[in-house]
DNA sequence: TCTGGGGTCCTAGGACCC
DNA sequence: TCTGGGGTCCTAGGACCC
């Protein structure tokens, strides 16, 4: 089927046979089960994994989350059902996640000519190849191999659009379904309009609670509604995204495949502090660590910025103490990516939007319009230097290589602070047995 | 005591230009 | 008494994703 342009969508539904198939390949409580993975004596436990400083939960087992446990949830809000249930309790381990899931994004390839990695746990195959008969076990085989190969179970859904293939998924979890797959293609109207009576638009992609809410209040509660709803009258009251959400689950594609990820526009190092921040000093050492951690990720993905922001904010939810927030910007006149540029412009914000007598409790530095290193653009005022630029390029991949080698933090700069008392600490992390050879999977 | 981190896209409104 | 109109660009904010 061609991509029709929205304003040539005609308003009667529409079954025109589809050329285009994606299956959703979306891993099982993912990171819940990379330490499963490592770690048989929690395979059958309650298993949730909290997020950074161990605030708050980002991912639960199936048995953590019937017992009442959700994404999102303050850790000390659970900590009773935690204890009830004998919950496994780990912090994220983001590089163990990261390998595993790298690992299951190269095998995914190997089972389409096309594939778009969509999140960490997620990727769309293009299918459009295999002929209605071989759908389905084509993508038994996928959950299978994968299976065996990494010990991360799949939900696989089968569309010819990206909602509708994300919805297969989501039928599979709910139904259980053994085989991990669930496909759209060659099922009736009325079995698919079935299915889409049961599901709630916030369940679908694209719609969020705060478009839930108002589809609701306009009478559209499932996803069917929502697929029969006036397509124009979709678009002037709740813009494109609805619109395009409602025509795919028509089955028309409107979201196309991305296999070239695009080069990222923006990168963000925030993180809250693990006790609140009065005096300038320490927000000043932190904001150079941030700024720090930006330098490393811009290397590392061969980019410079021109565009450094950096914001402070008290608590919002401590309701008795007074609330601050703020950020600034500011422009550099070359794009860069050496660390003591940015180093010394996000500390001058800081300094310019810092306010005493507030407690803070989270920071973070920004950067944006980033462009890829090897665009180099003399400005018209002479500051530009070759020689200085290869001597920073220089000075900074040795710094990173050193750190590499050595590990992290062996060599930083003194604006980073030595001890830190204000950061964070992952008090439950699972050894990274897939990045760090003093921690790899001993079997005695 | 304790409430994540890191992204993208879309839209509305203002500034500016001819 | 009359007080253009339309296009484009930029930005901030809001919504979404995991």
């Amino acid at each position: 089927m061609r991509q029709l342009p929205l304003w040539q969508v005609p308003s009667v539904p529409i079954q025109a046979p589809p050329s285009h198939i994606f299956a959703l390949a979306d891993g099982n409580n993912f990171y819940v089960e990379c330490e499963r993975a490592f770690d048989l004596t929690i395979r059958k436990r309650p298993v949730i994994v909290l997020g950074n400083g161990d605030g708050c939960v980002v991912a639960t087992s199936r048995e953590a989350k019937s017992f009442g446990v959700k994404r999102g949830m303050p850790h000390f809000l659970c900590r009773p059902l935690i204890e009830r249930y004998n919950i496994a309790v780990y912090s994220s381990n983001y590089p163990l996640y990261q390998e595993m899931s790298d690992r299951v994004m190269s095998l995914l390839a190997h089972y389409t000519p096309r594939l778009e990695v969509f999140s960490i746990d997620e990727a769309y195959l293009d299918f459009s190849h295999l002929s209605k008969e071989q759908l389905i076990s084509s993508g038994q085989h996928v959950c299978r191999e994968i299976y065996q190969r990494t010990g991360i179970s799949l939900s696989l859904g089968i569309a010819p659009s990206k909602v509708l293939a994300k919805l297969g998924s989501e039928v599979v979890k709910r139904q259980r379904l053994q085989t991990g797959v669930f496909s759209f293609v060659g099922l009736s109207a009325e079995q698919i309009d079935e299915i889409l009576s049961q599901i709630l638009v916030e369940d679908l992609l694209g719609i969020g609670d705060k478009l839930a809410v108002q589809l609701n209040r306009e009478g559209i509660i499932t996803a069917r509604r929502l697929k029969y709803a006036d397509h124009a009258w979709l678009r002037h009251r709740f813009g494109v995204g609805v619109q395009r959400v409602a025509l795919e689950l028509r089955g028309i594609c409107c979201m196309p495949l991305h296999t070239t990820p695009k080069p990222r526009k923006a990168l963000t190092v925030s993180l809250a502090f693990g006790r609140p921040i009065e005096h300038l000093e320490e927000l000043l050492e932190a904001i150079s660590h941030y700024s720090g951690q930006v330098g490393v990720k811009l290397r590392q993905h061969h980019q410079q910025t021109t565009c450094l922001e950096v914001f402070i904010r008290t608590n919002p939810f401590d309701k008795r103490t007074a609330q601050y927030a703020r950020s600034a910007q500011m422009t550099f006149a070359l794009p860069t990516s050496y660390t003591p540029d940015l180093i010394r412009a996000a500390k001058a914000l800081v300094t310019q939007i810092y306010r005493p007598g507030y407690l803070y409790k989270k920071a973070g530095v920004l950067v944006s319009a980033l462009q890829p290193e090897e665009v180099i653009q003399p400005d018209l005022f002479g500051a530009f230097s070759w020689e200085h630029e290869v001597r920073q390029a220089a000075q900074m991949a040795l710094l990173d290589e050193i750190n590499r080698r050595y590990g992290r933090d062996t060599l930083f700069f003194a604006a980073q602070g030595t001890q830190r008392s204000w950061q964070q600490r992952a008090r439950r992390r699972s050894p990274r047995y897939t990045t760090n050879w003093q921690e790899v999977l001993t079997v005695t």
